[in-house]
DNA sequence: CTTTTTTCTGAACACTTGTTCAGTTAACCT
DNA sequence: AGGTTAACTGAACAAGTGTTCAGAAAAAAG
C-alpha cells in the first residue's frame, strides 16, 4: 500500500502531536516508541518522519509550543492595575491554564532531562521569562508597600511550585470546583505575600 | 571468569542501589538499561539479578525505601509542643531532608507512572501518610486558633509542593545558605497559615 | 485526461533491551 | 587441606529501538 484514502497533513500532523503528547505524559518520553505513537494515529512508524526530523525534535517542539502558548496567553490576560490585582490574576490564570493542559505541563517539567543541551537551554529561558513575570509583580508590590515579602525571587518560585502542584491532585468532578480551588489558592497566595 | 576478587554482596548491593538511584534520577527509569547500571558498578548485567528479581522491583524498592526513610525520620524529629512549633519543624525538616536526597525525591515523584498498579498504590499510601502528618498539624492549629486556614487538606498539599520545589533550584554554594532558605520558607509558610 | 506532488507502506538496517543460565572462581567453613 | 557456598562472567534469547528509503497510491494541478 501507499498513500491512504483521505490522508492529509493538516489532519495527520496535529493527530501525531496529540498522540505523542498524551503518550509522553502518561508513560514518559523514553518509554514510548515511535511505532507506538504511529499505531495510535493509525500509521506506520516511517510516516512520522514526514512530520518530525526525529523523536527528540518532536519532544522539544511539544515542550516549546507549550511554553510559548503559556507566555502568549499570559500576555493577553486581563491583569488589572495594582500589584495585588495582578497577583490575583496570575494565580487564577496559572491554575486554569495549567489544568487545561495537564499533559503538556507534565512533559515540560518532567522531560527536561531528555533534551539535548541546546534545547534545554532554550526551554530554561522560556521558563525563566514566565518566572520573571511573577517576580516583577511581587517586586512592584514590595516597592509600593502592598506586599511584605523578603525575597521576591524565591517567593515567585515558591508560588509557582505551589500553584503547579494543583495538577497533581485536582480532578474535575471532585470535592472542589475550579473556581473554589482558585479562590482557596488566592487566599493562600495573598497571605503568603503579606497582602 | 567468574566470582571476582574482593566481591561481597554487602558492598555490591548498596553500590548497585546507589548507581541505579543516581542514573534513574538523572536520565529516567526507562532510559537507563540494566547494562548501564551494571557497568557503573563494574559488573556484567547478569550479576544484578542476584540483587533484584527484575528492573521494576529495583525501582520500586528505591522509591519505597525513600518514603519509609522519610516517614521514619519525621517520626524521630523534635517536633515541639504547639501547632506553630510543629509547622516550623515540618518546614525545616522537609527542606533539609529532601535536599539531602534530591535523587530519591526526584524519582519518587517522577517515576510513579513506571510502577505497576500494586506498587503504585503502595507508594500512594506512604505519600498520603506523610501528607496527613502535615494536615494534622494544620488542623490542630485551626482548632486551637493559631492558624487561619480555609482548607487544611489543600493547604497541606500546597505547602508540600512549595517546599519540595526548593529541590528544583537550590544548589549548595549558591546565593543562599540552607538555613537562610529554611528561614525564608518558614516566613512564607507561617504567613500562608495565617500565624 | 495526464502529470506532478503529497502521503504513506513495508521492509530493512544495525543496535539495544530485560532476562536466563551453565560454568567458573573467590571466599568461607570445618 | 578439601568441600561448600556466594558472587560473578559471558553468551545467548527473542523482542523491540530509531531511522532510512524505494516504491506505490491518493490527491491536486495542469
Amino acid at each position: 500500500m501507499a498513500r491512504t484514502a483521505g490522508s492529509h497533513s493538516d489532519i495527520t500532523g496535529p493527530r501525531i502531536r496529540d498522540a505523542a503528547l498524551r503518550l509522553f505524559a502518561r508513560e514518559g518520553y523514553a518509554a514510548v516508541s515511535m511505532r507506538r505513537i504511529a499505531a495510535d494515529v493509525g500509521l506506520q512508524a516511517g510516516a512520522l518522519y514526514n512530520y518530525t526530523p526525529d523523536k527528540q525534535t518532536l519532544l522539544f517542539s511539544l515542550m516549546e509550543g507549550h511554553m510559548t502558548d503559556l507566555l502568549a496567553a499570559w500576555e493577553t490576560e486581563d491583569k488589572g492595575a495594582t500589584p495585588c490585582d495582578r497577583l490575583r490574576a496570575f494565580t487564577q490564570f496559572h491554575i486554569r491554564f495549567n489544568l487545561d493542559r495537564a499533559d503538556a505541563v507534565f512533559i515540560s517539567y518532567m522531560e527536561l532531562r531528555n533534551l539535548d543541551p541546546a534545547n534545554f537551554r532554550r526551554l530554561e529561558e522560556l521558563r525563566r521569562d514566565y518566572e520573571r513575570a511573577l517576580e516583577t509583580i511581587l517586586s512592584d508590590g514590595i516597592a509600593d508597600g502592598s506586599f511584605a515579602i523578603r525575597d521576591p525571587k524565591i517567593a515567585s518560585l515558591a508560588v509557582i511550585a505551589m500553584l503547579t502542584g494543583v495538577n497533581t491532585w485536582y480532578r474535575a468532578g471532585g470535592r472542589l470546583s475550579l473556581p473554589q480551588v482558585q479562590e482557596i489558592y488566592w487566599d493562600m497566595v495573598r497571605s503568603l505575600a503579606g497582602a
